[in-house]
DNA sequence: TTGAAAGCGTTACCAA
DNA sequence: TTGGTAACGCTTTCAA
């Protein structure tokens, strides 16, 4: 592959001179630009090598997108696709690419900083990175912070974990999640369980308890939990009233997985509130698959509405993915660009009322 | 930020030896291992710079994706996410990171090599890349060929505008739209419609004749139209009774935009072949809504079975997007080893049918 | 308007 | 096992 060089030497000009007209920058008689643009085709030279310009440059022009688990994983939830379009929107505009970046979860035993199973994650090209719905012990965020990138967090812990946000973007989880179980409530249910993929980093199933319900691990979780626990208590209901149970994973596969111990309990609940869309059409498909309709024996509620969800006619919480992406991308940009950057904002999230929920049937016994 | 040679010479080694230590590469006494991560530490290095390293290792350990119009767009096809999951599957079973590249649309008087409005695609430091279902005459192409990356296409031209494709990925667009258009035959239909987003690449609605879906600017559309035309070839019956609209673009606003046209004819189609899913939910929402039956009054078949399909019960041509990603991906990172390299995988396509086909009503008139 | 030259921060070869 | 030292290919002052 010829070299910026072997233009300016088979065009008998300076590499200075080369460069300038690949950048259009600066001052070029046309009748050079014409001859160096000529000998490149000739030499076959499609333009400056990249990673040598970025490296001259100090920039790239390509944010990271750090995502959950795998990569696989994550693009498996549609709300992460609308994620990151809203992100690819505004990275358009401003001719900035994107990297997708997993992150690992945590795993013990750690060895040396060279090989601790983040290749991807340390050597990345990026001028900075958006952290997405990680988990807040991964050992990703230390890895990236050291790197010392500017970092925009979204879904992230409250308090962050100390790293130097350039600016943490929020959705109301708890107020929608409240709205949501409020609405369960005045349908007049009294007896729900809460589904979430699950609790603590480690994948369980099952039903938990409340305390380790409010420590889970995601603070996204603890959020929605929350808004569930607070509208039960504004009703003046206990909590035992209210069960939490992990899924294992978030899909919908687990969420029907499930779904029995929901309905087989002695005292059956009468309406589900999902931490997640995907999980909710799964319970969906689960209870219909036992003959127990949608909503007359079970109301399911999700989260998030993801494209999936107004398929279904899924009662959930809307939140704005696309809009949180390009939020969470124009903030980035903007650090970037040295640009005054708002460091906290908090979008909104409303409850959406489909065909899912509905009166819970008079129990025929 | 700290660099390689202050910790070097902070330590007290050479940078040879702080880059191995960095790199688990080669021999290092515990001993000097030891200072030099503690000297980093110290330092707060956090690792080789990337793009220097890949400036002097040739590689960056990153593959592009291109896709066709730009990322917000493509994203917003759910097809494309199941694809682009396959391909970061490998990615992270390989520890390559994975940039998505915009490749707009072909636009008149591109000027100088420099400002042609590819700044992404030109100047993004990947590996090499994979280009997803792209228009023929994009812009894109030539760009990349230009930079002379590893290549694989997927969903790509037949003679693939002589780009020297590592590999070329197909599905059996045409047998899967054979086995639709079959399926409507078998059921009764006679009458039927097929609804492409658009022919050309300038977006277009309403009817189109069949000489100009021949020329689709899309092989991938092309291949769709021929595989449902054979099906009617086979079964003796004119392309008269096989209209082609055109919907003006890939969504379900214009599949829904598009209905009315279906319908409203003096003799309205009983069914409608779609080239894609998202295109097919928009026509069963606004046949819904202008109370005609689905399938009662139409029959509505899709393609890619897409995460949408199975939600809305949509009658599809599945192919194995996800199967897809892997294959492209797998087939890019094989070349990059110097492995060998399977040049033209053909991935199979069947007909899934569900609730959105039946027989035709009889006429009541 | 053009050129000379100094790095950008690494890695990898070869020698010690 | 460690160090010296060339590159890698480019951008960018500064001078001419």
């Amino acid at each position: 592959m010829a070299t910026l060089r072997d233009v300016a030497a088979a065009a008998g000009v300076s590499t200075a001179t080369v460069s300038n007209v690949f950048n259009g920058t600066g001052r070029v008689s046309e009748a050079v630009r014409a001859r160096v643009t000529e000998t490149a085709a000739a030499l076959g030279f499609a333009g400056p090598n990249p990673a040598a310009a970025s490296l001259r440059r100090g920039r790239v022009g390509i944010i990271g997108i750090v995502l959950a688990e795998n990569l696989g994983y994550a693009l498996g939830d549609p709300a992460a696709g609308a994620f990151l379009t809203g992100v690819a929107a505004v990275g358009d505009a401003e001719d900035v690419g994107l990297t997708l970046l997993p992150a690992p979860p945590a795993s013990p035993g750690a060895p040396g900083p060279a090989a601790r199973g983040l290749p991807t994650l340390e050597r990345a090209v990026v001028d900075g990175a958006i952290v997405y719905s990680i988990e807040e012990d991964s050992p990703a965020l230390p890895a990236l912070v050291a790197r010392g990138l500017p970092l925009v967090a979204v879904d992230s812990p409250r308090d962050a974990t100390g790293a130097p946000w350039v600016a943490v973007v929020r959705v109301q989880d708890r107020g929608g999640a409240q709205a949501a179980a409020q609405h369960l409530l005045s349908l007049g249910h009294r007896r729900v369980a809460v589904l979430v993929d699950r609790l603590a980093t480690a994948p369980a199933r099952g039903r938990a308890t409340w305390a380790d319900a409010r420590r889970a691990a995601s603070s996204v979780i603890r959020e929605r939990l929350a808004g569930y626990a607070d509208a039960w208590r504004a009703a003046g209901l206990p909590l035992s009233s209210l069960e939490v149970h992990q899924a294992g994973a978030n899909s919908a596969e687990a969420g029907a997985g499930a779904t029995a111990a929901l309905l087989a309990a002695p005292s059956p609940v009468t309406g589900v509130l999902c931490v997640s869309d995907v999980l909710a059409l799964g319970v969906v498909r689960a209870a219909q698959a036992r003959s127990a309709e949608v909503p007359g024996a079970l109301s399911v509620v999700g989260f998030d509405d993801s494209p999936l969800a107004a398929e279904a006619g899924l009662t959930t919480v809307a939140q704005p993915l696309r809009e949180k992406g390009e939020v969470a991308a124009r903030a980035l940009l903007a650090a970037l660009a040295g640009r005054p950057v708002d460091a906290a904002p908090v979008l909104p999230a409303r409850l959406v009322v489909r065909a899912s929920t509905g009166p819970p049937r008079v129990n025929r016994c």
